[in-house]
DNA sequence: CTGTTAGCGCATTCAA
DNA sequence: TTGAATGCGCTAACAG
């Protein structure tokens, strides 16, 4: 392997600038008190001579690291996908990068807490759809840095999300509207959580029955590991019932397609014998004909991200930021039939 | 905002433990020289105090900044977020730091290889699923670092991805045996490219038609920016033929799930009218019935990020690795309608 | 507006 | 096996 040759430093440029590492310093990084002439001298031989500071050496003087850590539970799950891309578009605007820091099972969560292997090494940390107990929060704190937070907040932090329960509310309520009285919900557990914080979907369901003057069903709510699998097996689970429901709640999407699926291997109609509806607005729930409660993911990334930044740059940022959801009608919900609507 | 409070230094453990600095550098690193009593102690002490050692400074002094950097075309779409998964769990078991580093459209991506924003803060690029032009190579080798390639590989790194010809040919030939002879096939196009190379999945779609004796009809392939939604389109334009094809080759899963969706519509039985193949075997595929061939993105993932470390650590590392891909059958597939066997 | 002076926290020589 | 000395490349006072 050849050795690396050694690198521009910024006394070369100064050198060559004719003058000395201070100025240098401040003229790249447009700091005021430098001569707009030396300024723009020094800029150009940086750019000749393709020079970049050493981030090491900046930080490690400096005592920024120009650097935010992400802590998220998946990568492949859309949700979390169109997140982060929410996130990297405006860190990546302000010149600030992306740490990828993710926690999936058990094991990788504690490891992360335990180890903290963000230390020293981030300015700050954005916590995307983790739940951090008490005893996390304690052991965050260890890092000594801003934290926010976005898509499921159960801690201190400044964040970013959709109002669970609203969004609930919304596709219960059209249900309720339709005519449907016989309603279940597909919830989704994180097997992980040992407590799994209220969920404000849910929430949302057994409210809104209850406001209707629905006595609730034990058996018509169900809860299930997060995915299209297991919606589909709690759709058949449904179906197995005496009295299955008119309509479907799922807590989100990939969940009601596992549902559709079942639906349709049953051989029964969308919405004639069954509707469904979910939470998302993912981008296959159009293809699927599924009607939904739209949540726009990226723009929540793009907020928490904003909110990391905010409290770097020490400006104020709000404690809490709601975005706005709203139905989406397509095929996948309609009036119960007429002989469903007055239950023996 | 109060002020950090100062962190421990090693300075300070060495003190602690009543040793210099150098005893403790080589004590925590585990490097070779040390007295197993006194590299204990440190260690205990460091421990102690929650002590880690500075990256930044760590880095200046040591030269190598223990990040990789992943340059990708997406985040949100469900190939890369797979990719990136597999990336991370090798990275983070190897203590590596993944920066991430997003280039979607040619303007984001004219910008990185301009700006080069990786440069100096990473000791190797793992760049996926973009084919790096040759201008673009030489910008890359001012990082002056190890690259590595993942899934799409069009440049002289080391990379890992499945045989896309293969791929083809498994998905094509199954539709041949099948006794389809009008085939048609959906490509997916990047937008950003001006000049694609040469696609092995396509490739693979005409050799096969040509092996079979079929003449190629350029009205049956047809190519479309990536998508469901223009899947659904390139599907009506295929349906709007004055003799439609029996059986259709998608590019990806996801362009298949748009062509279903337009057959749905269309009123025609899958796979009786038609059949339909495609390549990924996407979580939703087995949700839609959808035949495929299946490729482990997870593993690809691991691997490339391995390349990567190899690179690192100066290993041999293989100059490419093709992961294996098999065939998925499921519904949407079958033989065509008997009046279609012999054209007429 | 510009230069001088000190470190930032750690890894390495080289001696001992 | 250990320690003292030096420098990694840059920023931040403080003077001028």
């Amino acid at each position: 392997m050849t050795e690396k040759p050694a690198a521009v430093t910024m006394a070369d440029i100064a050198r060559l600038a004719g003058v000395s590492m201070a100025t240098t310093s401040r003229a790249l990084k447009n700091a005021p008190g430098v001569a707009p002439a030396t300024r723009e001298r020094v800029h150009r031989i940086a750019e000749d001579l393709a020079y970049v500071v050493s981030p090491e050496a900046s930080g490690l003087s400096g005592g920024s690291t120009g650097r935010i850590g992400v802590v998220i539970p998946s990568l492949s799950r859309w949700f979390f996908g169109e997140m982060l891309e929410g996130i990297e578009s405006v860190l990546s605007t302000r010149g600030l990068d992306l740490l990828l820091y993710r926690i999936g099972d058990p094991r990788e969560r504690a490891d992360f807490f335990r180890r903290l292997p963000a230390r020293r090494k981030v300015d700050a940390v954005l916590v995307v759809g983790v739940p951090v107990n008490d005893t996390e929060q304690e052991r965050l704190a260890l890092i000594n840095v801003a934290i926010a937070a976005a898509g499921g907040q159960y801690a201190p932090y400044p964040y970013t999300s959709i109002d669970d329960y609203a969004a609930g509310r919304q596709a219960v309520d059209h249900l309720l509207f339709l005519g449907h009285r016989r309603i279940a919900m597909i919830d989704a557990i994180d097997p992980n959580e040992t407590s799994w914080p209220v969920d404000g979907r849910a929430l949302a369901y057994t409210e809104a029955l209850g406001e209707a003057g629905i006595t609730l069903d034990d058996d018509l709510f169900v809860r299930v590991p997060w995915g299209p699998v297991p919606g589909a097996e709690a759709m058949a689970r449904l179906l197995s019932l005496r009295e299955p429901p008119t309509a479907v709640f799922t807590h989100s999407d990939e969940i009601a397609f596992g549902a559709l699926r079942t639906l349709r291997r049953a051989g029964l109609r969308v919405p004639e014998d069954i509707s469904v509806i979910g939470v998302d607005d993912h981008p296959l729930a159009e293809q699927l004909d599924l009607s939904t409660v739209h949540q726009d993911v990226r723009q929540q990334g793009e907020s928490a991200a904003r909110l990391a930044v905010g409290l770097l740059t020490g400006g104020p940022v709000p404690g809490q930021t709601l975005l706005p959801t709203h139905l989406v009608l397509r095929g996948s919900t309609g009036p119960p039939r007429r002989s469903d609507r007055r239950p023996t």
